[in-house]
DNA sequence: AAATCGGGGAG
DNA sequence: CTCCCAGATTT
C-alpha cells in the first residue's frame, strides 16, 4: 500500500479525541493552530476552551481588549501570538466582514500565520492539499525517507515542505496532515519511538539503518544569556503598588511588571539604589530584599536571575493600583509566582 | 541565515 | 541536565 493510504489508515484507528478535531469551523481551527504552535497539545487545551468560551466567534474576540486577550494568554508563552491572534481577529470581523480567507494563499498573509498554520487551516477546513510540515512532520519524513539536511536549515525547510507536498494525498489532505502530525507525536517520537508496532517498518529507513537516534538533525541552539532583573514593589500605607507595562520589542512585550531595573551583574542594595530611575524619587525609605537568593526564570534562551526589593513608603502617584488592580493585568509567570507567595 | 520569542513536560 | 513541543517574525 501507498505511504499517504497506510498512513491514514493508521490515523483512523488511532487518532485522539481531541477538541478541535470535532470542528471544521475555520475560526476554531484557527485559534486551535495559534495555540498549539510550538506548544504542546495537553498545555494548550485548557487553554483553547478558556478562549472559545470567552470569544465563541471572530467577532467576540474583535471586540474584545488586547489586555484582556493577554490575561487570558497569561501563562502560555510566546505572547506576540496572542496580539496577533487579537490583530487579525479585528482585521477579519472589521475589514473581511467576518468572512474567513478560504485559501491558503490568502491565509498565508494574515499576521501570525506562517506557512504550516495556513496549510493546516487550507487543508482542515477546505480540504486544500497544502502540506502542513511542523516538528512532527519533520521527524517523520527524516525518518522514514532518510533525509539527514537539517530540518532548521533554509535548504531542509524547502526539502521536507517539497517531499511532503509530494507524498500528500490530495483527495483527503485534512486526514493525511493531521495523521502525518499525529503519527510523529504518538508513534514516532522524538526519544524511543514505537518502533515494533510501526506500519512503516520494513521500509523505514532510520530503523532499517539503525540511526532512529540520529534523524531527525537540527543545527545546533544558540547560547543561553544571563540577566539580572531587580523589581521594586513598592507598596504604599493603603496598600497599593506600582506596575509598569512592557514596550517595544523583547521579551512579555505588553505584560506589566514591577518597575524594573535590570544590572548587568547580581545587584547589591548600594549598587541598587544609584540605578534607580528619578521617576520613582517617591522613595523614602530603602528597599529591603524579600528573596536572599535570587530566583532563576529559565527560558528558552536566557536565563533571568531576579531579585525582588520591597519599598514602603506613605504614599505613591496616582497611577498607583490596589492588589485587585494588579490581579487584573497580564504579567509574565515570573511576576506571577511572586505576587501569589508575597503577602501584600 | 541566524536570532528572538515562553513555559513546561519527558527522559 | 537536555531536548523539544501542531512556528512566526525580525534582524
Amino acid at each position: 500500500m501507498s505511504f499517504d493510504k497506510e498512513l491514514i489508515n493508521w490515523y483512523l484507528d488511532n487518532k485522539r479525541d481531541l477538541p478541535w478535531r470535532r470542528t471544521k469551523d475555520p475560526y476554531q481551527i484557527w485559534l486551535s493552530e495559534i495555540i498549539l504552535q510550538q506548544t504542546r497539545v495537553e498545555q494548550g487545551k485548557p487553554y483553547y476552551f478558556k478562549f472559545l468560551k470567552a470569544y465563541p466567534n471572530v467577532l467576540a474576540l474583535a471586540n474584545a481588549s488586547e489586555e484582556e486577550v493577554l490575561k487570558l494568554w497569561q501563562g502560555l508563552g510566546y505572547y506576540s501570538r496572542a496580539r496577533n491572534l487579537h490583530f487579525t481577529a479585528k482585521y477579519i470581523a472589521f475589514d473581511l466582514g467576518g468572512s474567513f480567507p478560504a485559501s491558503y494563499k490568502e491565509l498565508v498573509k494574515l499576521k501570525g500565520v506562517g506557512d504550516y498554520t495556513a496549510a493546516a487551516i487550507a487543508s482542515i477546513c477546505y480540504e486544500e492539499p497544502q502540506a502542513a510540515v511542523d516538528g512532527n512532520v519533520y521527524r517523520v519524513l527524516a525518518r522514514i525517507f532518510g533525509i539527514d539536511t537539517p530540518t532548521n536549515s533554509s535548504q531542509g525547510i524547502k526539502e521536507f515542505r517539497q517531499l511532503a507536498q509530494k507524498v500528500i494525498n490530495k483527495d483527503e489532505p485534512a486526514n493525511f496532515n493531521q495523521a502525518l502530525i499525529e503519527f510523529g507525536s504518538e508513534q514516532c517520537k522524538p526519544r524511543r519511538p514505537l518502533c515494533g508496532s510501526c506500519p512503516f517498518v520494513t521500509t523505514c529507513v532510520a530503523f532499517n539503518q539503525d540511526r532512529i537516534g540520529e534523524l531527525p538533525v537540527k543545527l545546533k541552539k544558540q547560547k543561553i544569556k544571563k540577566r539580572h532583573f531587580n523589581y521594586l514593589v513598592y507598596i504604599s500605607e493603603e496598600g497599593k503598588t506600582i506596575m509598569n507595562q512592557r514596550r517595544g520589542k523583547g521579551i512579555w512585550e505588553g505584560l506589566y511588571e514591577f518597575p524594573l531595573v535590570e544590572t548587568a551583574s547580581e545587584a547589591q542594595l548600594e549598587n541598587l539604589v544609584a540605578d534607580v530611575p528619578a521617576e520613582y524619587s517617591v522613595i523614602n525609605k530603602e528597599p529591603v530584599l524579600y528573596n536572599d537568593l535570587p530566583v532563576v526564570h529559565k527560558l528558552s534562551h536566557q536565563h533571568i536571575y531576579t531579585k525582588f526589593w520591597i519599598v514602603k513608603c506613605d504614599e505613591l502617584p496616582k497611577e498607583a493600583l490596589s492588589l485587585a488592580e494588579v490581579n487584573k493585568l497580564p504579567v509574565p509567570v515570573l511576576i506571577e509566582n511572586f505576587i501569589d507567595t508575597f503577602d501584600f
